[in-house]
RNA sequence: GGCCUCGUGGCGGAGUGGUGACGCAGAGGACUGCAAAUCCUUGCACCCGAGUUCGAUUCUCGGCGAGGCCUCCA
């Protein structure tokens, strides 16, 4: 590989040379959606940039050897509540089952979200793991934490918990860099008394008739315990982090990988799963595996604000990435998925960013100046690459992307490359597709005004011209470099 | 209260201890019958104060401002 990849690590707060346990088998799992609504702006940036990490690992060392992970959370109180609330009275009435309307949520949820992502022009990852597909893997590990003295049976007030117990565990706290105690003096944490320690968390928690539930066992000093129930938040990462980076992977290891179990390269996500969620995983994971980290590079992207104020639905700027695609809610129009992409690309994965009309306007016009090109077995150019390598600095690649662009005007050779690194960053802007017959017609049309204009009938020519623009078709008039003649093409308004 | 970000020109936005990226928009020009596209040129900046330094936008401290987490949240 000839560029040196740094990342930001937010565990030592510092960039780094990125050097993956094992580099036929990096591997990158990211924080997925929970499946109860529509996908917002804010779910879309992680989505974004990781998608675009995970190209250019795919780019450093091959397609083959890159496994990205990302879950689907489908077992969650929001959705048992949006269940409720869209199904109640079938629920009620016995035409449905509670897990029947859950499907439901969660099924219609995530194919929208995978649709949405798609327009955002992100690859699939190699697994998409569903919560509720993992249950076994999650209760192994639950009961390998009780087994290990790092988790305990409780009883609280909707039944039996299985709580991890945070003072068993030495370093408890080091991504976030919260201390415990600290965390005591702001009695903010809620002080439940079936709790060693307030800030335990569950593991596995029992559920109401009304609420959906797995059958388990746990044993806990000596003692079995049956609980149907439903896993805590911060499970399920550990345990799909650990089945399909780990338990599904490792025959495959090189000798580097094997020595370090249980262990991969990246995780990712954004800046607010830092806490609990991110340290909880650590936890877990650390003290039910017996390692000293769960992944070496932790990235997290920074928050996406709507016209300067935070995004929330009491502030009323609360905007899906279908309402931008779809719909005319943000701005009085529709937006293409690679607008939103590059708006998104436009800051720092790490800085806040402030989504707005101008923003994306400024994203379609620098998009409408960058050539229509295939992506044709050339190499992206250094410029973008090295910008990448640095920390994702997309930012710069953005703006190398366009000096290559400007320079594709000329230079058919850096429109290669141009077209070559788009791709890398998914920005490859993609022909529109014209009906033969109608591009044919439009065709004859810049013929015969070129005729026109040989006659000097310039008020039948601009006609043309007019007529054409009012259909959204763009003539550009240009001179052929070698016999000074006037050329002209065409293209449809983007 | 604890922890953590950030503050750069009209806008977006990197970066750097020493004549001030870059893009968009603006202005001027070339080309054009006129436009569009393309090309060339160009103005405008580093929150405040103190300190370190020969020199700070860049380092340190303080202040002010914006935001995040600690509670479901990307």
């Amino acid at each position: 590989m000839s560029h040196t990849l740094k990342l930001y690590n937010t565990l030592t707060r510092e960039k780094a040379v990125f050097q993956p346990l094992d580099p036929n088998n990096v591997r990158m799992y990211v924080c997925g959606p929970t499946v109860y609504d529509y996908a917002h702006i804010g779910n879309a940036r992680p989505v974004i940039v990781f998608d675009v990490l995970f190209r250019l690992l795919r780019h450093v060392y091959g397609d083959a050897h890159v496994t990205y992970a990302r879950n689907i959370t489908d077992v969650d109180d929001k959705i048992n509540a949006r269940a409720l609330r869209d199904f109640g009275s079938k629920i009620a009435d016995g035409s449905m089952s509670l897990n029947e309307a859950i499907r439901a949520v969660t099924g219609k949820t995530e194919s929208q979200f995978q649709a949405d992502v798609k327009a955002l022009g992100c690859l699939e990852p190699t697994h998409q793991p569903r919560a509720t597909d993992n249950i076994p893997q999650m209760i192994e590990i639950i009961q390998r934490l009780l087994t290990q003295g790092h988790a305990y049976v409780a009883s609280g007030p909707e039944g039996h918990e299985v709580l991890f117990a945070t003072a068993s565990m030495a370093d408890y706290g080091q991504l976030s860099k919260r201390r415990l105690e600290d965390q005591q003096a702001g009695a903010r944490v809620a002080v439940e008394a079936h709790k060693m320690n307030p800030g335990d968390f569950v593991l596995w928690k029992q559920s109401a008739d009304t609420e959906p539930g797995w059958a388990a066992s746990f044993v806990f000093e000596g003692k079995s315990f049956a609980i149907y129930g439903r896993p805590g938040w911060h499970i399920e990462c550990s345990a799909m982090s650990n089945r399909y980076l780990w338990e599904e992977i490792k025959d495959r290891l090189s000798p580097q990988g094997k020595a370090r179990p249980h262990q991969f390269d990246i995780h990712g996500g954004g800046l607010d799963l830092i806490f609990p969620h991110h340290e909880n995983e650590i936890a877990q994971s650390c003290c039910a595996y017996d390692t000293d980290v769960m992944a070496t590079v932790w990235m997290h992207n920074g928050f996406v604000q709507v016209e300067g104020r935070k995004m929330s639905k009491s502030e009323g700027n609360f905007v899906t990435i279908n309402e931008l695609l779809e719909t005319e809610k943000f701005g009085g129009r529709k937006w293409p998925g690679e607008v939103l992409r590059l708006a998104m690309l436009m800051t720092h994965y790490r800085e806040p960013i402030d989504f707005s009309v101008k923003r994306l306007e400024e994203a379609e016009r620098l998009l409408a100046k960058w050539p229509v090109a295939e992506a044709s077995g050339a190499e992206p150019d250094e410029s973008v690459l090295e910008a990448l390598s640095d920390d994702l600095n997309t930012v710069a690649a953005i703006q190398a992307l366009h000096a290559l662009a400007q320079a594709s005007h000329s230079d058919p050779d850096a429109k290669a490359r141009f077209a070559a690194s788009a791709d890398l960053l998914g920005l490859l802007p993609k022909p529109v597709e014209v009906d033969e017959a109608i591009a044919a017609g439009i065709d004859a049309l810049v013929e015969m005004r070129l005729e026109l204009l040989k006659a000097k009938n310039f008020a039948e020519a601009d006609r043309i011209r007019n007529e054409l623009a009012e259909k959204g078709i763009q003539l550009k008039d240009g001179k052929d470099p070698v016999t000074g003649q006037r050329v002209t093409t065409w293209e449809l308004k983007r």
